[in-house]
DNA sequence: GTCTCGTTTTAGAACAATTAATAAATGAAA
DNA sequence: TTTCATTTATTAATTGTTCTAAAACGAGAC
């Protein structure tokens, strides 16, 4: 940390003053005499002084610094959230302290609690989905926690997103819609309630159409859907005739059609796909992937703005908010 | 911020002991008994004692934190890095606060002073270039600053980056080798020093291979290369006979590719790509791109270590580290 | 000239830790 | 038992703010 050259107290005195006034022009409190405050705002300036935030929030006991806990920057679907977190963040003069936690509760508990000593004044917490143990750390705090795109089975904790249920019948729909029969579910963590939820909305949709659900096209795959695992899935899929997909990470949709293609098999002629994340990735698949149109950066924006909420302990109305979601056909889709 | 509920002088009650002993237990300090040691350990336990990040800050003048400023974390570029340096970060028990700059100056300068505020013990910079206004913010404050994947001009801040002129000189010898004598450099910032370096080597390779360098075959594209640009870009590129590219972000080799494809123009037959980030999106276009192969996770790693030596006033022999790359030969070039 | 009352300003106590300086306890050697 | 060095523990100052209670000020009423 820099040597802390100049304190509101060299400011005070140069200025004349005590350090509470020099205080109270620093945060714009009214009851200052204008020609004090230019008495002070001058000194500031000549002495480039610069409020030691760390003492501020010893003193206040408020810090403007929220914790945001992320899989990982490198996946665009929380990447995404983050940048808009950031953004209601800056407008409302909070500074941002990130930490990967890789998805593992251990990491997740063990960041939580680094964030926590750090006395931030909220946390924004993502993850593939919510453990007990960590819920369990969560509620024992008394800082505010929203969870953006993640879902809390007990659907206590504040939280922003979409109706997962919902957004996935609807895809499904649109298979089944497209004359399907044999549609695959595709999905990373098959286990979490987010992924409970999309087999439900999968589920639902396959039954009111009458077609029969087989639990064995709800696939789990690896979040790195390497060439080899690709090629073992289109195999798969091929073999069961499943004649369509629709895909929980647009990673996992992009390795499926590219492996699709590889074997010849043609989008969306002969197989269709629909991803869920609406990442940048879907601008840049060739065919364009069909995606649930997910609001990625409100999500994690509107996430931010109900935490100050919470934080500055204003009334809120509700506490679980779902964002609408739309369908984007392009071309994985006929 | 939670209120703070238990503090060290609570466990010092309790275990009956002073505070400085409590303190001494919390930070591993050798002079303590074994048999005291348990004690006031049992009773951290037993209260969930959590230390108090911002009253330590503020007495030992130390933060464990670092400011980490990176133009967009929906950058893959930048969030490789970024990873990069969370992992070591958290490997050396520091805490990372994040803030997106757009890559603007005002906004970096911004940022900055928003960052130094919060008493960061050191600060990682990440952006498309160094402007002066920034490079003389950074040099006003005596906290240490460590430059990741950006080129100061005047080479005087700690910095890690790759040899960027002799790896465009590489890719574009590649080019040449290949036969083709109408090679084009597509940038998006044209005027930054590291996009400088790029166009000397590129130019280099150029002129040694006894070809004619064109300044109109170097091209400024827009970071979010949209689909008419792209039209227009590779229409042009046409026109003038140009049947190779050596591009200067993923994003913008994967628009032009696509466009390319689109357009009947096979690759890498008619046309050779070379690209520039290795970041995951060359593993999802068809053909895969060919790369310059960056070490995007050690630039952030290698940077973070690099100010943990500086943040604890270790001897440092190397200031300027430039990293190792190679070219990983994929599907656009043939 | 004094009193009143609202506006400014001050002094100094928190805030929760670290860290000297110092004191007490311990244990080995004389 | 005394002495001295070493280990262990305590006291109290310090960090740079905010914030509360009280004081100073100043204008208007009497």
């Amino acid at each position: 940390m820099a040597k802390q050259t100049v304190t509101i107290y060299d400011v005070a005195r140069e200025a004349g003053v005590s350090m509470a006034t020099v205080s109270r022009v620093v945060n714009g409190n009214p009851n200052v005499k204008p020609s004090t405050r230019k008495k002070v705002s001058d000194v500031i300036d000549r002495l480039n002084y610069r409020p030691n935030a760390v003492a501020r929030g010893l003193a206040s006991k408020k810090t403007t610094t929220v914790g945001v806990i992320i899989p990982d920057v490198t996946n665009l679907y929380f990447s995404s959230l983050a940048r808009g977190i950031d953004d209601i963040a800056s407008m409302y003069n909070y500074n941002i302290i990130l930490a990967n936690s890789d998805g593992e509760p251990t990491k997740e508990i063990k960041v939580l609690n680094t964030i926590l000593a750090q006395q931030v004044d909220g946390v924004i917490f993502m993850g593939h989905q919510l453990s007990d143990e960590v819920r369990k750390e969560i509620e024992l705090s008394d800082t505010p926690v929203v969870l953006a795109g993640t879902v809390d089975e007990a659907n206590e904790l504040p939280s922003i997103n979409i109706d997962y249920r919902g957004a996935t019948k609807d895809s499904t729909q649109l298979l089944i819609d497209h004359g399907h029969e044999k549609i695959a579910l595709l999905g990373i963590d098959i286990d979490s309630k987010k992924q409970k939820m999309t087999k439900e909305g999968y589920k639902e949709a396959i039954e009111e159409s009458d077609l029969t659900y087989d639990e064995s096209l709800v696939i789990r795959t690896s979040p790195d859907l390497n060439l080899l695992d690709a090629k073992e899935l289109v195999s798969h899929l091929i073999e069961q005739g499943v004649t369509a997909a629709s895909v929980e990470d647009d990673r996992i949709a992009i390795s499926l059609l590219n492996e699709l293609l590889e074997q010849g098999v043609k989008v969306p002629e002969d197989f269709e796909i629909i991803t869920s994340n609406n990442s940048p990735l879907i601008n840049i698949s060739r065919p364009k992937l069909t995606t649930l149109n997910q609001p990625l950066y409100d999500l994690g924006a509107v996430a931010m703005r109900l935490l100050t909420k919470l934080m500055s302990k204003e009334e809120t109305d509700e506490l679980h908010i779902v964002l609408p979601y739309k369908i984007t056909e392009n071309e994985t889709t006929k």
